[in-house]
DNA sequence: GGAGTGTAATTGCATATGCAACTATATATG
DNA sequence: CATATATAGTTGCATATGCAATTACACTCC
């Protein structure tokens, strides 16, 4: 349950910052998540963000239609094709910057030192 | 993204060991928190929630279709009647304890002691 | 007591999330 | 090479989540 609050708390933050530039926090992990793989298949993404398969076919598809990720190979190929950040993403990532560390700051005020140093340890946990 | 992370990984743990009694962590928090609270408004449990009241509206209709939750007073009143856990809900709960004990071992286990204190941190970082 | 204000709840819309079942491909194995 | 097994991805289904707009009260203030 704790687990449950801190993130909708913690998303709404970000989702706040992010409202004007027409992305949520979700999407914008994700695309973080992405431009750092290259190019990169999808269950592999899946793994790095913990995200069910399913879920990753149809947020990866609302970013497709935004123009934020493109598909690479033949669509022949069964298994998937790898897929890829586009420069039209890069640069929002960019733009988003700012808000993006507005909403890291409100929310390493808003928790405190502690809370927040608590968190970068839960997610280092996780990850290893 | 880390708070999302881990919400999802926690929420998945406690998930599998509840779904043999066809509930999910997501619904078995919310009867804990109303059976704690009594006979509460649901605007009341957003706010200790953090949930939305339209998302509240959702996920309590879905309760009360499977008797875990009942409306008190008459429904004339526009500004809504409040609502208490059923005996059936409480029966469910305390059958659900050693599972939900179980995901928090397994939780704790996999975050490690330190993550698993950050994350009580975090929590009461939010709460407070 | 009627108008204005504030609050609780719902609805329409869009996205997020995961499980089970299925499809399509790749890889191993005899 | 044919079959068995494993893996990537999608689809149907159900729930979860929040915003904006709306509805229905409650309350206050002349």
């Amino acid at each position: 349950m704790r687990a449950r609050i801190a993130s909708r708390v913690v998303t709404g933050i970000y989702d706040d910052e992010l409202r004007p530039l027409g992305i949520q926090a979700s999407q914008l992990n994700l695309l973080v998540a992405v431009a750092s793989m290259g190019l990169v298949r999808r269950i592999d993404v899946g793994r790095y963000m913990h995200l069910d398969a399913s879920t990753l076919t149809r947020d990866l598809r609302v970013m497709e239609t935004n123009g934020w990720i493109e598909e690479i190979a033949e669509p022949s190929d069964g298994r998937g094709s790898p897929i890829r950040i586009t420069t039209r993403a890069e640069a929002l990532i960019s733009k988003a910057a700012p808000a993006w560390r507005r909403a890291q700051h409100t929310a390493a005020n808003q928790l405190g030192k502690d809370a927040t140093a608590a968190l970068m340890e839960l997610a280092a946990a996780i990850t290893a």
